[in-house]
DNA sequence: CTCGTCGAATGGTCAGACCATTGCATCGGA
DNA sequence: TCCGATGCAATGGTCTGACCATTCGACGAG
């Protein structure tokens, strides 16, 4: 039917009609990735942002609270410095929450979790036995004697997330750190259930325990070279030990 | 003080006052931990919502879109099956957006970013050696073709961040791709600015494709023995070459 | 049976009001 | 002069109610 060598087919574009939100979004992420806001700086207020934009503050607040979400922005009551909405830096928190939601919707596959996460803790034990402080040390050491001086299961698995917590963070590697810390948040709730649904929890406790015990001795050497082995094995192990069928 | 032994000091824990719209994202993120509500279920109406909640329908509006940027939920108008508000599952773009707006506003050092970067694409391409089907090769193929015939830096990197995109993809590793994608993709404006600040890019680029077809040739050998050092060679190469100064 | 029309339900948008919180300016008493 | 109390202004937080736009099923005309 086209006539003439060559001729396109029109490719008609689904004309985007945003949201008024997803435009206000829009122009305030332009502004960020511009680099003209930064940390700490002020949004002009609601009611005076809204006219400018040509929108109504109800789409300017909706718009705050996605960003708000992605740990981006911050919002504060009263006049003065620190009111008012400013930019923030907490991505910690936000990439934990999307995590553990996505997780919980099963958006990911169990296996294709696991895997990510012995990928991130291999790297974090690495560069956690190269860069770990005294301090650090002393967090973990407090997370291994509650978790071994409990019977409970939540505690014991809240320990057991604070250890590895303590890892990652003892990494410094902010954003390995964040996407460690949100994997094994997201782990939190299915590692307790798996343990409940245990008839007998006790001989798995004491072998995470010792298996904890020798991945914080290889911290504590500064073995880089096998530390990352050891994590992998205690997590494959801990998935292979639990029941973690769905429903 | 205190008088008795063992006697505690009132710890005063600061009243938590959350606003509306974050109680109400609470209530909605329990149902999805909880497992009642799964992707593709439908949220009751906004307007029905809010006086079940106890809140009126701008909380609850701002409480949906803060989950909309999780990617979590998504809005339709209208009526019947596919309308209102659902259960979604979007945790790419949400991962992006959040990686990119933080990695812009350097609350991840460039550093840890290349780290992070080099880790997950060893992971990604190790499993793309092992996965990759032809149509795969054949989206990869497409990108270094496209790269291959560019004078354009714009487009040049286009393809390229189209051509890591494939090979995450590949891995078939949704969580482990999707962080992978996420990152390559916050790096995007970064390597665009560096290579127009180059006084010539031409002999890089050279160097670059170069790289990117050796990495194609040893993910259509099924190389995953070399092919992860080749990307971390590439990746580090890249930053290695690029004036990457803010400011 | 088919097509078109209408209407109900939904989210999208807006305007406006009022409340709660916060810090600062101002004022008055010691 | 100093210091505390008070009032005020600016901010976000919340709610109400209205109207618009979109979608699709129901219903009726042909």
């Amino acid at each position: 039917m086209t006539g003439l060598t060559g001729r396109q087919d029109p490719d008609w574009q689904p004309v985007e009609r945003s949201r008024a939100d997803e435009l206000v979004v829009a122009q305030i992420e332009e502004q960020i990735l511009q680099g003209k806001l930064r940390v700490g700086d002020r949004l002009p207020s609601e009611r005076d942002l809204a006219p400018r934009l040509g929108v109504s503050r109800s789409a300017v607040r909706e718009a705050i609270r996605a960003l708000e979400a992605h740990g981006v922005l911050r919002s504060a009551v009263g006049v003065g410095p620190g009111s008012g909405t400013t930019v923030a830096a907490m991505p910690s928190e936000a990439l934990t929450r999307l995590v553990r939601l996505h997780v919980a919707l099963a958006n990911f596959p169990l296996e294709d979790v696991v895997e990510a996460r012995v990928m991130l803790e291999r790297h974090s034990i690495r560069l956690a036995c190269q860069r770990a402080t005294d301090a650090d040390c002393a967090t973990m050491d407090e997370a291994l004697e509650q978790m071994d001086g409990t019977e409970d299961q939540q505690t014991f698995n809240r320990w057991d997330t604070a250890f590895h917590v303590a890892v990652a963070e003892a990494g410094r590697n902010r954003l390995v750190a964040d996407m460690t810390i949100a994997i094994r948040d997201a782990m939190h709730a299915p590692i307790l259930r798996g343990l409940q649904r245990l008839p007998d929890w006790r001989p798995l406790r004491d072998q995470l325990r010792a298996q904890h015990h020798r991945l914080f001795d290889a911290i504590r050497a500064g073995d880089a070279d096998s530390a990352p082995a050891l994590v992998e094995d205690h997590i494959r192990f801990t998935f292979r030990s639990l029941p973690m069928t769905e429903d």
